[in-house]
DNA sequence: CACCCCTTGGCAACCGTTTGCGCATAGTTG
DNA sequence: CAACTATGCGCAAACGGTTGCCAAGGGGTG
């Protein structure tokens, strides 16, 4: 490690200004005259100067960071909404810190405790915490959800209109012939399962068709041998995924159990990852905009820490629409 | 938002002790005495206090916080290693950002600039910064590389043995009769691709086939179009991609061109990142343990960041092998 | 009973930056 | 030419922790 690094006191006495001036010269223009604010820089140039987050952090209160705060980073779908997050956090002169939580709720209250105090804000997707503590949470640290409706008005937040899709996926299949469709749901604790699970039971019923809910199921691949066995058992000819991931796992062993798809049964998805075209054959799926997701979550929490005017904006609902591909045909009669 | 959060010196009050016995109470274990520290403790609990990062950071001149810096979050092989870095960071203590630097060599010093002073560490995977500068910042901030071997001994780094994998699954073609083999290679400032081109050219004079190298291509799937062109026109019987995105896009270009995988043209890929058994026909590639590398390269920076006794690890190498699936196969004859 | 050591906890300096306040100096006006 | 107003800059006090140093007190030992 070289001589420790420049400080701002460093940069003040090689320009022969104060401190407080180099400081004003480097972060206010227009506070100190031209020719001094000159110096400054080509003194911090100079010296390779870059101001400490910390100390700027501690006298300001403000640490220019964000956290993001995830259920599972090695889901495919938060990698879109990082992409989108990460861009524009970067736009904003925001750090983005990333969060695992492996889908605890523990896991998160802690992950909100310690950071409380050392970001800005804190975008939480898809948050698996009660309304009652989620209402907590956000009176005491800036934070915009993802995916999760916000029981207040406190807090904006960007929520994708999966159900939307995932009734348009019905239609689809309605169409097609199908009578029997399995729903293979999602984790219990997830916000967006249930409300796909009611849009989908309303919709039948205005459909005539009947929905069997199945799992819950985690929305990981492993899990689709599962999901596809009880689709086989239920006797349905076509099933709605709870995700992509689910998807991919249920069309595995439907493969290796020799059903065929769409022939013998219809498999659709939701989210439209990464993959979902690659798979044979080719997955039907409710297209999130995922990274769009993730740039609306950082819009509004930036909008909601802008120093001179800030506004929490209303809450965002994205439409998302199916993706018919191969995996998905006419009812087996 | 509620009323400022509590601070050491609330704690202290509440407990009628003094700032600093409180600060040794809640970081140095045994350094008061058992009932002292549980009156804190207490307190501390009761005021939800959770100590300020920036003030920590100030004073202690640790800042907890480790930057991991990939050069496109939208390519699914940094995902794997982004969940090694993260689960073995986070059992650390240590907060976890992370940066894109879009390919970018200018993003990529400009990140170590401003995180050098905020960040006990950086983990920089598959940097594209040349051996001087990467030396010069290897003396100005911990340091780890990823897939990008050091020049002097000064930081750690850990390499994926790809080109190993690479010459394996030139053996692999070899043997099932491919006697003129192209390699699709990735972008000229990629370290990585370096090494597998050396490594290929050597195997093949060894082996008594011929490497036809193609490109440079983006590692990206919409790059795949022009290098299957490149790959039929060469006149080929077999192609290892530089990546599996690249592999991906080639097998697409070729399946709607009418090109037959693998009874025409063989195609391997490099890393086996998600995806890869998904497609159809699934794909022969050479498997990196991506997560294990991100383990090894957060390992070797906690270990280099260590209070009591800091060392420098050994570089690591890890071996990668070949997983055949369907889409390698007999040259045609 | 005197001495020493060890444990415990307080004092205060320091980390690097921002910012309210006040003091010069220069420029403008009557 | 005096009085007044901008303008540019410096002083010093925060911000919230950590830690070296020191003092007081308690217990053990000779």
């Amino acid at each position: 490690m070289a001589e420790r690094a420049a400080t701002l006191r460093d940069v003040a006495e090689r320009s022969g200004v104060a401190v407080s001036t180099a400081s004003r010269a480097l972060t206010k223009p227009g506070r100190v005259s031209e020719a001094t604010a000159q110096r400054v820089l080509d003194a911090a140039r100079e010296l390779g100067y870059s101001a400490s987050a910390a100390g700027r952090a501690l006298s300001s209160g403000r640490t220019w960071t964000v956290a993001l705060v995830v259920p599972d980073i090695a889901n495919p779908f938060f990698f879109g909404v990082i992409r989108g997050t990460q861009s524009r956090l970067r736009e904003g002169g925001y750090a983005h810190v990333l969060v695992d939580t492996e889908e605890s709720v523990e896991a998160e209250e802690r992950t909100l405790r310690s950071f409380r105090r050392s970001v800005d804000g804190v975008i939480l997707a898809a948050s698996r915490l009660d309304d009652e503590s989620l209402v907590a949470w956000s009176a005491d640290v800036p934070m915009v959800t993802l995916n999760r409706a916000f029981p207040a008005l406190t807090c904006p937040s960007v929520v994708i209109d999966t159900p939307g899709g995932a009734v348009q996926a019905l239609e689809h299949l309605t169409s097609l012939g199908h009578r029997r469709i399995a729903y293979a749901g999602g984790p219990r604790t997830s916000w967006s399962d249930g409300r796909r699970r009611a849009a989908l039971t309303s919709a039948a019923d205005r459909l005539g068709v009947e929905v069997v809910v199945l799992g819950p199921y985690a929305p990981q691949r492993e899990a689709g041998s599962a999901a596809a066995d009880a689709v086989v058992q239920s006797g349905v000819t076509a099933v709605l995924a709870f995700n992509d991931l689910l998807a991919f796992g249920i069309l595995e062993r439907l493969e290796s159990r020799g059903v065929r798809v769409p022939d013998e049964v219809s498999v659709v998805g939701c989210d439209d990852v990464f993959g979902a075209d690659l798979v044979r054959p080719s997955l039907t799926t409710v297209r999130a905009p995922l990274e769009k997701a993730g740039h609306h979550a950082a819009d509004l929490l930036l909008a909601s820490l802008d120093p001179v005017h800030p506004r929490i904006g209303a809450p965002v609902e994205l439409p998302t629409h199916l993706v018919v591909r191969e995996s998905s045909g006419p009812a087996r009669s």
